[in-house]
DNA sequence: AACCAGGACGTGA
DNA sequence: TCACGTCATGGT
C-alpha cells in the first residue's frame, strides 16, 4: 500500500496543527481546534451549508462578513433569510460576490434543506440542488454532517499535479477517489478517517495559500519526497 | 492594474 | 464529454 497520501497529510499536520474547520461565527474562536463535536445544532449545520455555497470561488474573509451581516439582521437561519426582502439579503451576501446567484443558490438550497426535515442527505441528492457542485456537496457533508466524503478543491489539484501524484487529465471524481481509497485503506476507525477527511482538506488550503496561489506553483513547497 | 479567491452553470461544439 | 464565457466583490 503507498502511503504518498497519508506521509502528505502528516507532514502537513506536523508542521500547521490542527485546523479546527468548519468556523461557526457563533463559536467563540470560530476554529474550534480539537473540537470535532461541531456543528451541534440544527442553525450550525446550516450555517455550514450557506458558508459553503457562498465560499464558492471566493475567500472565506469575504464570507465572514456575509455571515456577520446576516448575524446582525438577525437572520443566521433558513426560515429568517426567506423571510429577509430579498434585496436585504442580497445586500447582506455582497461582500462573497456573485450575490445574485448565490442568492438563489441559497433559496433553492433552503428549501432543499427544509424538506429533509433533520435528516441527512444523499450525496446524489444534493448534486440535484441548483448552485450544488461536487465540492459544495462534499464540503456539506464532511463539515455540515460529518460524513466521510473527501472535498476536492482547486489547491488538491494543483499541489498533487505539483507533486507528480496524478496526471492533468484527472478530474474531480478522479481525485477524491484516490484520496479516499488511500486513506480508507490504512485508517480503518471511521472517526478517524472523518477527523483526517476534515483536517487534510484545511490543511492543504492552508498550505495551498502558502505555495500554491501564485506562480510558479509550489515555489518553496516543502512536501517534494 | 492585472490577478486570484476554500466553484457552478449554461452553451455550443 | 469538453472548452469557454459568465457570474462579482475585495484583497494584493
Amino acid at each position: 500500500m503507498d502511503k504518498k497520501i497519508y506521509n502528505i497529510y502528516q507532514k502537513l499536520y506536523d508542521v500547521y496543527g490542527a485546523q479546527g474547520w468548519w468556523p461557526l461565527v457563533n463559536h467563540p474562536k470560530k476554529y474550534h481546534k480539537l473540537d470535532y463535536s461541531y456543528p451541534h445544532t440544527s442553525n450550525e449545520i446550516f450555517e455550514v451549508c450557506l458558508g459553503s455555497i457562498l465560499t464558492q470561488n471566493t475567500t472565506f474573509i469575504s464570507v465572514e462578513k456575509s455571515l456577520q451581516n446576516l448575524k446582525s439582521l438577525n437572520a443566521l437561519d433558513p426560515k429568517s433569510i426567506v423571510n429577509l426582502d430579498i434585496e436585504v439579503f442580497k445586500t447582506a451576501i455582497r461582500p462573497s460576490g456573485y450575490y445574485n446567484q448565490k442568492a438563489k443558490y441559497i433559496l433553492e438550497f433552503i428549501k432543499f434543506f427544509e424538506d429533509l426535515d433533520g435528516k441527512i442527505p444523499t450525496r446524489e441528492e444534493l448534486l440535484l440542488v441548483l448552485g450544488i457542485g461536487e465540492e459544495t456537496a462534499d464540503s456539506i457533508l464532511l463539515y455540515g454532517y460529518k460524513q466521510t466524503q473527501y472535498k476536492v478543491d482547486a489547491y488538491t489539484k494543483r499541489i498533487f499535479l505539483s507533486l507528480g501524484l496524478i496526471p492533468n487529465s484527472y478530474k474531480y471524481k478522479d481525485i477524491k477517489n484516490l484520496i479516499e481509497s488511500n486513506l480508507s485503506n490504512i485508517i480503518t476507525n471511521k472517526q478517524q478517517l472523518l477527523i483526517v477527511y476534515q483536517e487534510f482538506h484545511a490543511l492543504i488550503v492552508q498550505h495551498g495559500k502558502n505555495y500554491y496561489s501564485k506562480k510558479p506553483y509550489g515555489a518553496g513547497c516543502f512536501l517534494s519526497n
